[in-house]
Parts: structure tokens; sequence; C-alpha cells
DNA sequence: GTCTATAGTACGATAGAC
DNA sequence: GTCTATCGTACTATAGAC
């Protein structure tokens, strides 16, 4: 990572990669599938820690809570002791189409497994997928803020509130006698 | 396509699509920016006339009620003509996680836009990126089911259905009197 | 460790459309 | 006369084969 910060992504080659490391590029593609896989080196054992909690939950907890649940408290054991690692290795994916690519199938594995774990407690198909998006969706959206904040906030707090924005956004927020959000006109001008 | 679902998406180089379209392959990069991307080239149409639905919405809906609808109607009038092409195209991306990476990087482009339509009509940022995830998720959820029936079910139902079903999955869906929805107990032997 | 296939880029040059 | 589409080739780096 140090290397892709310093020249840019795409400018730096695996052989100087592997050279840096006191390797060769033969070594470098047996440890990684690719150039891109070295900067997700740590996702497996975080969707395995995912799954594992989604796996052990209370029998009464709703699916969405057991999954939402599941990402703060493995988040907050794995993700959050990153502290400045974590902006500099967003930063990074955010330079190239590549990275970006890679990050979103790496959370689309994490939401296919978390479905199969849901179906596995019973949950029906299609709601064990809608319900693993949507959890998904609010972590990796509590995940940006807290990158965003430096760690400022508690990321398992930061998961659970936007959870409940998510389900203000889908559910509507209109407690009795208020009237509930909708859109304004577009702005003019713009 | 042909190409690819009768060699194999990796089998076949942009040299052999080229030749069979009686180019080059230097032609070929003229058009598309890589080998994956000749497989998404209504994507951009098919943005463009989503947020054209979000910007053009009504004052008074609620901003996922008005995605919504503007990915059903424009998927109505822009997929649910391609038959029997879906299913093919759908079996092709699965075969090739590199085609899986560029469909999801085009989803997730999609739903950029998308929140960014909404802010544009005033939705504040943290809710226009959930809510244009939320819709997305209904979205790509309706349409493989629609695609695994060969389109016998009308698409723009689906999209809305997908909707409900979201929204009892995060929010709820217990009807007074009844018992909310649980996750079962592991079943035994898994 | 070596060899090779192929994606993708970087030049330039040419010809037709309106 | 400008704009757009084509082609030829040399070159680098990834990734896989052996």
């Amino acid at each position: 990572m140090a290397l892709y910060l310093e020249r840019g992504y795409d400018a730096v080659t695996v052989a100087q990669i592997a050279e840096s490391a006191g390797l060769t590029k033969r070594t470098f593609f047996r440890h990684f599938a690719d150039k891109r896989e070295v900067l997700f080196a740590g996702a497996h054992a975080f969707q395995a820690a995912v799954i594992l909690a989604v796996e052990s939950a209370a029998d009464d907890v709703a699916p969405i809570d057991a999954v939402i649940a599941a990402l703060a408290s493995s988040s907050g054991e794995q993700l959050a002791q990153y502290g400045q690692f974590a902006r500099r290795r967003r930063n990074l994916i955010a330079s190239s189409a590549d990275l970006q690519e890679r990050e979103l199938i790496k959370m689309a594995s994490l939401t296919a497994a978390v479905a199969a774990a849901l179906r596995h407690r019973g949950v029906q198909a299609l709601r064990a997928s809608l319900t693993s998006q949507a959890a998904v969706a609010a972590f990796t959206t509590a995940y940006d803020r807290w990158v965003d904040q430096d760690g400022a906030t508690d990321l398992p707090a930061l998961v659970h509130q936007s959870l409940n924005e998510l389900r203000l956004a889908i559910c509507g927020d209109a407690p009795a006698g208020e009237e509930p959000a909708v859109m304004g006109r577009p702005v003019s001008g713009g």
C-alpha cells in the first residue's frame, strides 16, 4: 500500500512490489491472485466473523437486527483498530476504478454469504437476500462516515445509526401528527 | 456476446471479436474501454432515463417512492423487451468474476447518480445515499427474479413487490396481534 | 525460474461524411 | 474544411502455463 500511495496504483508494477518485499513476481502471485487482491487481505477473516455471529444469534431476534449486530460487533473488533490506515486505504481505493470494482465484489461476496447464513436459519430466500443487502448498505455507509471523521465516533454505534436512518428513509418517518418527508422542488439554476 | 457464449468469456480474445465484426483490435478499443465494457453498452442510457424520471418526479412524493417509480418505469421501457437475451446475458456475466465486477460498478454508478439527483431535490446526503442503495437493491432483486422466470411477470410490478418485501424485512412485518418474523434455529446437521 | 499469451496504451497516418 | 472512423505496429505489464 505504501508503494501504491507513493507512486499511484497504476504506476506500480507487481515486480516492484515483489522487489520491495525481497521476493520475486512469481512469489507475489503465489500469495495474491492479482495486483488488487493484496489490499483486501483481511476481507476473508471479517466475512468469517460476521457469518459466525449471524449463525450464533439468538433465535428470537429479527434477521435484520441479527445481521446488523453481527456487522457492528465484527467491525468493532476487526476494523476499528485500523485508525489512520483506514483513511489512506479508502482514498487509495477511491483513486482507481479497478480497486473500486474489487471492493464492490468483496461486499457482494459478504452479502451473499450473509444471505446464505440467513437461509440456513430458515429465512426465506427473497427476504434473506434483501435483508443482507440492506444491512450491508447500512454498514458500508456507517464505515464511510467513520473513516471520514477519523474514527472519532464508535463504529458499531454508527452502524446502528445507519440502520435507523435507512428505516426512516424507506418506511416513512412521520410520527403521529407530523408530515412525512418528501422531495422538494429541484433547486433553481441547477 | 455470441462469441463469449460460444467459447467462454476468457477464451475469446479482443482480436477475435474485432475480426468477427470485420474490424481490427485498434478499432474495438476506440469504441469500448475494455473487453468487458462491450456487454454494458446500454447502461448509460438506462441510467440517464432513471435520473430524468427522478428529476421530474412530483414534489410531494417520498424519495424512496420516486426512485422506485423511476426504476420501474425505465426498466419497463428499456429492459423488458430484452426477452431471451436478458437470460443469456445474465448467465454469461455469472460465469466470469471480471464481468460480475463490472456489473457491480455499473450498479454502484447508478446508485451514486440517483443519490446525487435526490440531493439536488433537497434530500439530505445520508438519506439520499441510503434511499438509492435500498431502491437499487430492490430493483436488482426484482430484475433477477424477472430473468429467472423469463419475463413471465411484469418487471415494474416485480420492482414494487421487491420494495414491499424489503420494507417488511427491515421495518418489521407484524400486523396488530401477530408475531414478528424471527430467525429460526440453525437446521440440524448443516 | 522461465516462457508466453493477451489486454491495453501510444504513437501516427489515411480516408470518407457532411 | 472539419469531424469522425478506420487501420498498422510497437510496446508494457498482468497473469497463467510449464
